[in-house]
DNA sequence: GAAAACCATCGCTTTCACCGATGGAATCCC
DNA sequence: GGGATTCCATCGGTGAAAGCGATGGTTTTC
């Protein structure tokens, strides 16, 4: 078996379309004493003759031996044909990407980016994974988006700053910026402290800034509408605060902090050393766009 | 695709399975040195790597690309090792053979070497057809028994001579041999003048002997009814009253002619020049071996 | 820092894929 | 029948490349 070659299979293949050994060798752009040895190397392969060679102008036969061959032959060069198809299809920028994001960018940088890939290839497989854990399996992704720069064996590439803010109801601080300091045992609704969440508490503390957690949840919405019901402010990064229904909630504040946390830091991660498709090498590109025009806009 | 080849898919499979270049080719029986540069090989054919080699002690890991050529590389590996199951299964005996025949034949001599072949090979698959034709499509068929030796591209093997036989209603003629002379204008059942038929009634007619055929039928138990009931006699290869049920049955006698006919040939004939499977081969082998058996005990 | 595990690369030899030309065999056509 | 035609097999030659062994560079482990 490993001295069969797929070549030998379609000169048989070809052999067997045309009854001929020279025709075959035109349409295969080989010589016709190339073709006469290539079936004999196969028919050494084989153990026996796939052709009865009747001499003069009689088309060549297949014997039942090279019918029981000719059968899978057929099968194996279509399946080297949808081979070679998968693969231009691949390079193409076709095939699966799989990504791991969580809700900010979900909600804000992901819809733009699966937007303009489906839009680019039509046929592309995008998975995407919410994880929930701290340090999530990137080992089974092709790109991670991350609110950190990963550790292990991870490349990253750092897509944006996404600056704290103050959401507030109404009322509770007087517009404009807040300095942090007034926060200090002021009742707050948070993420639970994973993540950037935890940095942005540590510097808060550094500077002696300690709110009052009155309830911690994973949900944005769920933080929002807490704020909303009086249960105390919040701090967030900006993107989570992204869309229009929040800056147009007359019940809600946004407020600047002055002087201001450092950002949380948006990352695209991947394990290191690893081959890009061209569909997640597009993808980091996108990505990259999206994460400027944010950040123009914001 | 013309470049792709199936040791460098084998190879590929070896290493992912094994995770390392080294292993798998000691599992292949190869040169670490050849596996790298059969992947190499691989890896130019389908225009990008297969395989992120992280260097040192950490296995290699498939790229994007890589996992799409693995999943079809492992189906062509599949096939290929079915082919040459399917081959070896061929080679031992296994596989199908197309035979021709005729009632006698399929009566008579057919049976024990379709059992004998079935003993031998429980998975072949043999397929009888029984052409009423003169001469039938010999094209298609492995092997076909034919009472002469067939025209055109054929070539024979002589099997066994089938002498003429003279059914009679017990008490048409006295016992014992009848001369053909006394057949002259007696009344006689026959089957259609198409092969051997037509052959001995030119002998018989070549000798002065012109029968009267009230009937003909192609039906060897009508022929036999027929001349039970009382409507004519018959001359008939003695392989067609072969059977106990006849030689049995009082109401008829069965008498030599002398001096004889020509016997009847029965001959086993194929396309000439065509290569036959082992198992028509063996079939032929069986077929002589039968027929010798009939002439012996005749 | 030494040792170990791993893959890439470099000569080198040998195999073999392919070509062009030639020869033998069967058929077709006058 | 004999020449022309259409086949395939085979031979010698050339160039590619498959495989080997040895070497070197890289990364991890201890």
């Amino acid at each position: 078996m490993r001295d069969m070659e797929l070549r030998h299979l379609a000169a048989m293949a070809a052999v067997a379309d045309e009854g001929s050994f020279g025709r075959a060798a035109g349409r295969l752009g080989y010589t016709q004493s190339t073709v006469s040895q290539q079936i004999a190397a196969l028919e050494k392969a084989v153990g026996g003759a796939v052709f009865d060679r009747p001499g003069g102008p009689k088309p060549v036969r297949l014997t039942p031996l090279g019918a029981v061959v000719l059968e899978h032959a057929r099968e194996l060069l279509a399946r080297a044909r949808a081979m070679t198809a998968a693969v231009d299809r691949f390079r193409a920028g076709d095939g699966r990407i799989d990504i791991g994001t969580f809700q900010s960018v979900s909600n804000v940088i992901l819809p733009p980016i699966v937007r303009t890939l489906r839009d680019e290839h039509p046929d592309c497989d995008i998975r995407l994974f919410e994880e929930e854990a701290d340090t999530p399996r990137l080992r089974d992704l092709d790109l991670m988006f991350f609110d950190g720069r990963g550790d292990g064996d991870v490349e990253h590439l750092k897509l944006l700053d996404d600056p704290y803010v103050l959401v507030a109801r109404r009322g509770t601080f007087p517009d404009g910026p807040v300095r942090p300091a007034h926060l200090d045992g002021a009742p707050m609704v948070a993420h639970p402290p994973i993540c950037d969440q935890a940095r942005m508490e540590r510097e808060l503390a550094r500077r002696g800034v300690r709110p009052h957690i009155v309830f911690r949840t994973a949900g944005n919405e769920s933080v929002l509408s807490m704020v909303r019901a009086g249960m105390g402010s919040a701090i967030l990064p900006r993107l989570v605060v992204h869309g229009g229904d929040v800056r147009a909630d007359d019940t809600l504040c946004l407020h600047e902090l002055r002087p201001e946390l450092p950002a949380r830091e948006i990352f695209l991660l991947w394990q290191a050393g690893r081959t890009h498709s061209p569909l997640a090498t597009r993808a980091i590109e996108i990505a990259v766009h999206v994460a400027d025009a944010i950040t123009r806009s914001g």
